[in-house]
DNA sequence: GGCTGTCATACCCGGCCGGTATCACCGACG
DNA sequence: CGTCGGTGATACCGGCCGGGTATGACAGCC
């Protein structure tokens, strides 16, 4: 009696998440009693008090916190196992760009999840290689846009993914180095730092009139909120802000863009990564061919 | 709809490992029809097909081979969660040995997966010295005997294991390296043998009359075929087997046994290992414990 | 050809999952 | 201070589904 349905995972990650039952059952899709009863039901299978409800809301207890972090791990691995065996079995509903068939004769799909608009050359070349072996898969290239490769991995829409260090976390993941590069400072053309020939964070940090481009409202800073690379692109080519980049950034600059090498920056280092625990011929060939490019 | 329920992962698990509805039925404690409709409904539900029933038995699909395996992981992260949800809320229901009373405020438990009887030193000092932190949390010694630590790991009976490379696989966790030690041959003190200074792996490969122990029926060889560790001190103390042990093993040797270090044998690492996802002050602070020994 | 062993089907029952209605409680507020 | 709004818990009920038993379809085998 070790163990618990998804049902009940569900149930108490919404619950935990919204710290309210009545949202939380909304976002179920059912009726507040109902949850009320099942995640008490879940508390006294588990033999521990998750909530606290005190009136006014509901505060998570140690053990809480517990079940929502591994719980969150458990639905993943879940929803893994439901996407890769429908991947498996050719039942695929992904909607997905960048199909590439493979030598035909075996139907596996290998999903790669990639950052949109990185590491293009590296990706070409990995690609055409791969698909130049013997026994390749098809390789759906699937960016994720607002999504951590990460989180893709984690519950299946992504078999393997190139991340990049120190950008992305490797934790938990098997991977392989594959290329590591410097970072540049995008700035406009006709600003006069882009005649320099090195630059420094300290120099990019504060520009007068051009503040750094945040990718989120949490960052704090002056510098405009953009959503997708090309809006930083425009924005930049109107002399509003400047931003920084990996090298191979250098693919996709305008014309009104110039590129400066940043001296003291980190360098970016490029993965391929995959859930430790994979066991496909196809992902092995795919690691296998990357390292050797 | 791309989740399913643990218990049809059970199932499925207990059909695709016996590879007999029957048998996996009475393993599972339930009739077999109920079984099989079980199964069917997840097929169906997954759109896929797992199974290839042909009369005399039924065989593994692509896509049951990949359900199989992640479904197995999907498992683990779910008892994981209940295990540490319970450990967190203090319903536990081990009967581990060497629990080690903490500072007394928190009311914090961490179970330490180790291989019993290896890096006996190493795992006193650690414990010492983290006792002697302040904030520290009762730590249950976990010898792991017939199971590996990554499962223990994996499944939730441990929080943090003390891991050898290349023995154990650290792939899926985060882990830190402690120390690295070289490998002796634990042999008969009254063996010739026993003089050398230094021999290498294939002297002892092949000793006449002295074959290698085994630790299971799976492994080729002549040797005995020996299950705990006592078992195999003694079968050297009386000239029947000679074993290849890390250096810390020279804790528990007989007056009647004699080391001999191994020239050409791979160096041993010993690590400290967690899951990747884990986010426990305990943790992290035996962790860094660990690392400044 | 019966026998054995496999998995699938048919049917029934009880439990539980979810919905509706309501309660108990507390804080805010005029 | 009574009312009201909003929280989660309780009571009750109906339908579905998970599980059991009995049986069928089908292949291999002596």
């Amino acid at each position: 009696m070790d163990t618990v349905e998804t049902r009940e995972l569900r149930y108490f990650v919404a619950v935990a998440e919204e710290l309210h039952f009545g949202r939380a059952a909304e976002r179920l899709g059912m009726a507040q009693p109902p949850l009320s009863r099942a995640v008490q039901q879940l508390e006294r299978r588990l033999g521990v008090r998750l909530l606290e409800r005190d009136r006014r809301g509901v505060a998570l207890t140690r053990a809480g916190e517990m079940l929502l972090h591994e719980g969150r791990a458990a639905l993943d691995a879940a929803t893994a196992a439901v996407r890769r065996t429908r991947r498996a079995g050719g039942a695929d509903g992904t909607g997905s760009t960048g199909g590439t068939g493979g030598t035909g004769g075996t139907r596996n799909r290998l999903v790669l999840a990639v950052k949109a608009a990185a590491a293009h050359e590296l990706l070409h070349k990995l690609l055409d290689a791969y698909a130049a072996e013997p026994g390749a898969a098809a390789v759906e290239v699937l960016p994720s846009g607002t999504c951590e490769q990460g989180d893709m991995l984690r519950d299946g829409r992504a078999d393997v993914a190139l991340m990049h260090t120190p950008f992305n976390s490797l934790a938990g993941f098997d991977s392989e180095e594959l290329t590591t590069e410097g970072q540049i400072a995008v700035l406009p053309a006709a600003h006069p730092l882009a005649a320099r020939t090195s630059l420094t964070l300290a120099d990019v940090a504060d520009i007068p009139g051009l503040p750094l481009a945040r990718w989120s409202h949490d960052t704090p800073g002056p510098g405009p909120v953009i959503h997708d690379q090309t809006e930083l692109a425009q924005l930049i080519a109107l002399d509003r802000t400047v931003a920084v980049f990996p090298e191979s950034a250098r693919a996709w600059l305008w014309a009104k863009h110039a590129a400066v090498p940043l001296a003291d920056a980190p360098p970016v280092v490029t993965h391929i990564a995959w859930p430790a625990h994979s066991r496909s011929l196809a992902l092995a060939l795919l690691v296998r061919t990357a390292t050797r490019l």
